[in-house]
DNA sequence: TACGGTTGCCTAAAGGCTTTAGGCAACGGA
DNA sequence: TCCGTTGCCTAAAGCCTTTAGGCAACCGTA
């Protein structure tokens, strides 16, 4: 829950930084969805005037692109601990529903996480994490250098794809629940790739 | 290219239609991005004034939702196109390289097919159609009621996280490039599909 | 403790987008 | 030719973003 005027009386100073609209934002997204997280609605949170925003970002895609940016690190953050000690199938589910749970838990996050970003914004971010971390699930399979690259490809399409279909509603009117389909897709995942040459 | 005025003189009634908005917000969509299809810039590129638009389209989500509309049911035509004649791992590709050309060729339309729609709109639209021809390509294979479920969803999760990865520049600085995993992801789909039991 | 520079949030203002209400004129059928 | 309908218009209110400039609170220093 957001709550306003977090710095107490209004005439004092509300004490904005760039890391506290950000991860204020970030609430306000999962509360309100994304694209609602406006530099209005932030600045209404905070009790003080749209303007001051501006001395802590520079525009909206600025603080968007931040939000992203925590979103991401959260994520590679979660993925970090939970492949901790896994290897093989262990770590491929763990890492999937590391995304998966991060979606339900998170939306207005997770959407923060797939706006498209410039390549300089985009290594600035956890965003090369991620492709480790991947990479790390890789190992307990046995695959050439290529095929890691096309095995993060694969991983990487399958988690987005899954989770944002799943988001979306696209899975609900339909028997069996989502759930089972992602442990099967995570077994024929698997399989996949102890078989890939 | 969305050309102005295209009713002729400017005093003429410029022609407008629910189906025409979508269209030509469709064409535009392809040159200035999705996000940036406002009831505004539409109304620019059609010399009228901004509230006239609305004596055909209830609101700018509206709007939208018809532009998506517009996407999905041409992604389906090229789809029943491209699958006639098929099956197995060719009709798979064919199905797969519908949506993949159709994003390079219409970012804007795609990121359109993207918004949420409500199970109401989403049955008003080509998203059916899509169902079933995953299911016609899964006539190629061996496959249980429940697990054509589950692979429909497996072929969703793969050509939608694939395609929006690629469209958000997610493959670009590395070898090899996305082409040759394209390949490779749908040579392990085609594997995974006939040893699925 | 008093001072002075820095920083933070303010007011003001311009400009764009959305949506509603009401009006006039062009269009099409009788 | 006339008249009802339809289509686009003007007007207006409300919300959002962004920039410019100002005052006061804060912090280090003497």
């Amino acid at each position: 829950m957001v709550t306003g005027f977090e710095g107490g009386a209004r005439v004092a100073r509300a004490g904005l930084t760039p890391d506290r609209l950000a991860q204020t934002g970030a609430e306000l997204a999962d509360e309100i969805g994304f694209e609602q997280v406006t530099a209005s609605a932030l600045a209404r949170h905070f009790g003080v005037q749209v303007a001051s925003l501006y001395s802590h970002v520079r525009n909206t895609h600025d603080l968007k692109v931040r939000i992203a940016a925590l979103a991401l690190a959260e994520m590679a953050d979660n993925a970090a601990t939970a492949l901790a000690g896994r290897s093989g199938r262990d770590a491929l589910a763990a890492l999937g529903n590391v995304y998966r749970d991060y979606a339900r838990a998170h939306p207005g996050r997770y959407a923060a996480a797939q706006i498209r970003l410039t390549p300089e914004e985009a290594a600035a971010t956890a965003g090369p994490r991620h492709s480790e971390m991947m990479r790390a699930v890789l190992r307990g399979y046995d695959l050439s250098e290529e095929d890691q690259v096309h095995a993060v490809r694969l991983l990487g399409s399958i988690f987005h794809g899954f989770v944002s279909l799943e988001q979306s509603g696209g899975f609900d009117h339909s028997t069996p629940n989502s759930e089972t389909s992602w442990t099967r897709i995570l077994d024929s995942l698997d399989a996949t790739l102890r078989t890939w040459g």
